[in-house]
DNA sequence: TTTAATTTTCAATAATTTTTGAAAGTTTGA
DNA sequence: TCAAACTTTCAAAAATTATTGAAAATTAAA
């Protein structure tokens, strides 16, 4: 297969894998062309790979450097804002785990305290359902929480070594 | 707070919690309905207590049932069909990752084997950045996918036990 | 300064996804 | 068998989300 074809390919599956994850097509078809970019690019070399606009670019690119995924560089000579992403895929899940914590589980923890408790007798079958149900919940995303605060800090070497020996 | 109340609060959070994960909000809202009920709700329980029509209701139980999140229970003497959902949060946890698993992880391996190799010098500095991040992705993936096995394979006290311990 | 290059913003528009609801289909009891 | 109860389907409509592109703002060279 030639590398164009081939990086096309890469573009479009990212982009579609991204979506399922609640990250916008075009954020991570950005992403995955930056992630195989041997050298940085400019807005328009994204825009023209893409074929997408000016403002769509800039908005996602800024998201993408909002998550840390994509760094501007600067390029002597040249008066353009560059961009480059981060390379190491163990880095950049660590940054989506880090990120989607922040903005997810933190707040629904938030939440879960906050409607823990309810008026009414305890013995009640549908009281004792709801709280029991929301307990659960809150045990587990406490525990997610402290997993994945683990898997932030690791390296990859720690995750080769030690959780590959245990995932046997 | 009063138990209608929170309950309409968690369906509410469930539901956009869902929507940032590639779930439908309705889907989410109706999964967080049965998981707070006490008893089994039939498809006009569920229409009246979220206000939608019935036919959202109907694709959104078969998709839930798709999952194996929510069954359908038979009580005699009605005519109706009920559904009740997997309580152990656990379970829904690893039913869930099992799902988006075989959605999503595996056809992103296949298509990563699909353009592993491509034409050109492997000394191309161009080249050798695709080949170098697909190679990388692909061995990530790898890696995910066994973790995630050994993770839908396990039970809760495994989880506890082993996973927390590990992770101090 | 001035001006040209570049980036950012955002209202309008387009694309996509979700929902509706009525008609068609199915099941069950009499 | 019939008919009422219930479930499913799916084209059209609504809601949501993403994209465009031109104008405004910013930046940097001269």
């Amino acid at each position: 297969m030639k590398l164009d074809e081939a990086k096309k390919q890469f573009v479009a599956a990212w982009g579609s894998f991204g979506s399922n994850w609640g990250i916008n097509r075009t954020m991570a078809q950005i992403h995955a062309l930056l992630l195989v970019s041997h050298e940085p690019l400019s807005a328009d070399d994204v825009m023209e790979q893409l074929a997408i606009s000016r403002g769509n670019v800039n908005m996602n690119l800024r998201e993408l450097i909002d998550w840390t995924l994509v760094d501007r560089v600067i390029i002597t000579g040249e008066r353009k804002e560059f961009f480059t992403a981060e390379k190491d895929i163990w880095k950049v899940a660590r940054i989506i785990v880090k990120e989607r914590k922040k903005r997810e589980l933190e707040p629904m923890l938030k939440f879960l305290d906050s409607i823990s408790e309810v008026d009414g007798d305890k013995n009640d079958k549908a009281v004792k359902t709801f709280t029991e149900a929301i307990e659960n919940i809150k045990k587990f995303s406490l525990q997610a929480d402290k997993t994945l605060d683990t898997i932030i800090k690791a390296d990859e070497n720690w995750f080769v070594g030690t959780l590959l020996k245990l995932f046997k």
